[in-house]
DNA sequence: ACAGCATATGCATTAACAGGAATATTTACT
DNA sequence: AGTAAATATTCCTGTTAATGCATATGCTGT
């Protein structure tokens, strides 16, 4: 990945909320969707072109895809990473996605329905 | 300066270019131009829209253009600057840049012009 | 094999952005 | 005041990237 793509990745405000979203673990497209209130399409291409970064992995469990962060494979985006979890707190609209994710695994776990496994596995914190 | 205005300001190879430039020092427009191999009107834009941002900060002196990197508004500005300079270290143009930016301060050093000053006066290293 | 949900893709349209050419502004010098 | 150099601005055009819509694919359960 180089240096521009970093960057040209990370000028999208939708790609920063779900990177922002996939650090604190794994979702599949529709809790994605859900989250961010998006629509599946325009989620599913960004999804696509972060994958083909080599920034996301997606990883098929029945029906749902499963999209977590990738390992890093440029300093500079580990560090935008890292740095992204600080912005977190001062941002509003991350804040706010991150509460929303918390809403939907808590429902997801009192009232199990069938893609909960995907999302409710533990976080890959690379890059914390 | 909000975070998505940092990554779309540094998602572009020549604005990369002239932070990394500035980060080692003020340069004048016209010193700018001869090292980047640019053409004055888009270096003229670019710094306009850099310093529109808060990004870089420009002095006039005599009929040239001083402009130096701002002090960083951003703790994620800060950091991609920080990182820049590592960067450079990898990445073939930004070598480049440096090395042809040594040369021209050399000769300026050697057979001084009017805007020697400018482009001579101390590195203000705010992001080391 | 079929129905239904989840996700992905292709193509056409539109919006955002960089590029070029011409020109304006500022300053210095005579 | 007039000229020349450095820099900035304006307007127009082409390119690239995002969006919307329609549709395709993949998986599951019956």
């Amino acid at each position: 990945m180089e240096v521009i793509e970093v960057y040209k990745c990370l000028c999208d405000p939708m790609r920063l909320r779900i990177l922002n979203l996939l650090k604190h673990g794994p979702l599949c497209v529709c809790h994605l969707v859900e989250i961010l209130d998006g629509e599946q399409v325009k989620m599913s291409k960004q999804l696509r072109y972060m994958k083909s970064l080599g920034m996301v992995e997606g990883e098929r469990q029945a029906q749902w895809m499963v999209y977590r962060l990738a390992e890093p494979d440029h300093r500079l985006l580990a560090e935008n990473l890292k740095c992204l979890q600080d912005c977190a707190a001062d941002e509003f609209f991350f804040r706010e996605d991150l509460q929303r994710r918390e809403a939907l695994l808590n429902r997801l776990r009192s009232e199990p329905s069938s893609c909960v496994d995907a999302s409710l596995s533990p976080a890959v914190d690379c890059c914390s």
